[in-house]
RNA sequence: GGCGGCGUGGCCGAGUGGUUAGGCAGGGGCCUGCAAAGCCCCGUACUUGGGUUCGAAUCCCAACGCCGCCUCCA
């Protein structure tokens, strides 16, 4: 049983699916005005590993994330650049799809986007006119959230003492300031969609509850998202389900943040590193095993150092995955446990890492199992128990990879001229002629290689 | 003001009422011609003050410090 810690109960609950075996999972994509950050990098990374272990334990995940290509920051930008919304949000889109596949998210299984729902929305607009849980301003349709009568679920608070909190707006004609708009007239030289109650364009809360609804069916499982959207955005989306009588998410799940020293990055901080950056001057993998490494829930803190610590640790994860020449898993592909023949040692180790992760994801603790499994197989490859070894090493392999975290046996490929280097320098050892030994590795090493003996002769592998 | 979270060894970062988190860095050792890799050992941590308990980093109360949401945000 998968149990996840539930945002509305505040508590880990065990995942109670609509359709037992398929599991119909929704997380909040991104508006794609500008160069992905970390804090995006986080989130698609939280859930690719989530998505990626509910697979791997066999359950049929459905898993739909979108794209909003129409709001204020797109259009924004196409002004300030003189370009069209259509073309600023296939830019960014582009740019995103390049991240996500640098970081190794696998595909949703759907993407839709907000521009091709705006009938739906419209519809769903009209419903909610109909119902009276809506109204007309100048400026467009508002939702009227106290007319929702749990509004607050999510933020786990009441309406009242939402609104106490809720900053005043000057000269509006919302009836509340948490009421929140569905729908915005069309101003001059923007894009606009016709509809019954007036040419606009939707809000970006009513985006995201058509898109969910519409691909995933009343009462999906699972709707995820970082922790600021918890508050407005996901009550918002909730509150519109429930107003319109159709049954939203069972579950609600979300992620913690990304800390540049004591803060959070954010837009309007302004603190932010773009994830296009990062991947730059570092392995990719290493930003997944920092983000594996601090629980979901928790802010991780990005930095220079923490990536270094990361790739560090990384290192001896690839050393391990050559001394054991493990298959590199993990790419695109989704992994499916049942898949794996678990010989014993490496059974054992996945049923402790299974109870770890099956428990709201607990993925530092599985990595450390993971570390204490490598060791364990180092040690018996040491005292020369090979294949128990190499079974545990296959299991450990197999775990990472059931993670989205490949590692890296395959070494690169070695030129002739230094393929000769290292033959000459294996007769000068044969001959312990340490003097050319050494002569040999210097000039290996400032060819760029990482120069290591073992029992079967000079290894070598790229810097 | 309302709601929520956090404060762990040099750094990152888990955790549970009583037995080793883990990683990185550092020190010592084994192995090795030397090195690298690997293995072993070591630092005996838990913001502060009370309390509950046979026993608390883990539960309760208080204090201090920090962060977040209530506005766009992943």
């Amino acid at each position: 049983m998968i149990r996840l810690f539930d945002s509305v109960f505040g508590e880990v609950r065990d995942l109670d699916l609509r359709d037992p075996g398929r599991l119909s999972m929704y997380v909040c994509g991104p508006t794609v005005y500008d160069l992905p950050h970390l804090g995006h990098g986080r989130f698609t990374l939280v859930w690719d590993v989530a998505r990626r272990w509910f697979t791997f334990r066999g359950l049929d995940v459905h898993f739909v994330s979108n794209i909003t290509d129409i709001d204020d920051n797109i259009i924004a930008r196409a002004e300030r650049e003189g370009r069209t919304e259509t073309a600023v949000a296939t830019c960014f889109e582009a740019h995103w799809w390049e991240a996500m596949d640098r970081i190794g998210v696998a595909r949703p299984n759907d993407v839709p986007h907000a521009t091709q729902y705006v009938a739906e929305m419209v519809e769903l607009i009209s419903t909610l006119l109909a119902r009276g849980v809506a109204y007309p301003t100048s400026d467009g349709i508002y939702f009227d959230v106290s007319r929702v009568a749990d509004y607050g679920l999510l933020a786990g608070q009441p309406l009242e003492s939402l609104r106490a909190g809720a900053r005043v707006e000057a000269n509006d004609e919302k009836r509340s300031p948490l009421d929140f708009a569905l729908w915005k007239n069309v101003k001059s030289g923007e894009p606009s969609w016709p509809a019954p109650f007036g040419d606009g364009r939707p809000g970006w809360h009513t985006e995201c509850v058509v898109m969910s609804l519409g691909l995933l069916g009343d009462g999906f499982d699972l709707h995820c998202g970082g922790f600021d959207l918890k508050f407005p955005h996901h009550e918002n989306e909730r509150a519109q389900a429930v107003a319109a009588g159709r049954p939203f998410a069972r579950h609600w799940a979300h992620n913690g943040w990304v800390m540049v020293g004591d803060q959070k990055m954010s837009k309007s901080l302004g603190n932010f590193t773009s994830l296009t950056d990062l991947l730059e001057k570092t392995d990719a993998r290493a930003y997944r095993l920092l983000v594996l490494r601090s629980h979901y829930r928790s802010p991780i803190e990005v930095s220079p150092a923490t990536i270094a610590d990361a790739e560090r640790a990384l290192g001896r994860l690839d050393g391990f995955a050559r001394r054991f020449d493990l298959p590199r898993l993990a790419g695109r592909r989704l992994e499916v446990g049942s898949t794996f023949a678990w010989p014993a040692p490496a059974l054992e180790l996945y049923e402790r890492v299974a109870r770890c992760l099956d428990n709201d994801l607990d993925t530092p603790l599985a990595i450390a199992l993971l570390f204490d499994a490598l060791s364990s197989a180092n040690t018996a490859a040491d005292r020369g128990d090979e294949s128990s070894a190499r079974e545990l090493a296959l299991g450990v392999n197999a775990l990472f990879g059931a993670l989205g975290l490949a590692l890296a046996g395959d070494g690169a490929t070695v030129d002739p001229a230094s393929a000769a280097l290292v033959t000459q320098r294996d007769e000068a050892r044969g001959q312990k002629d340490w003097a050319e030994a050494d002569r040999l590795r210097d000039e290996l090493v400032h060819l760029g290689w990482i120069v290591e003996d073992s029992a079967s002769g000079t290894q070598i592998r790229k810097s």
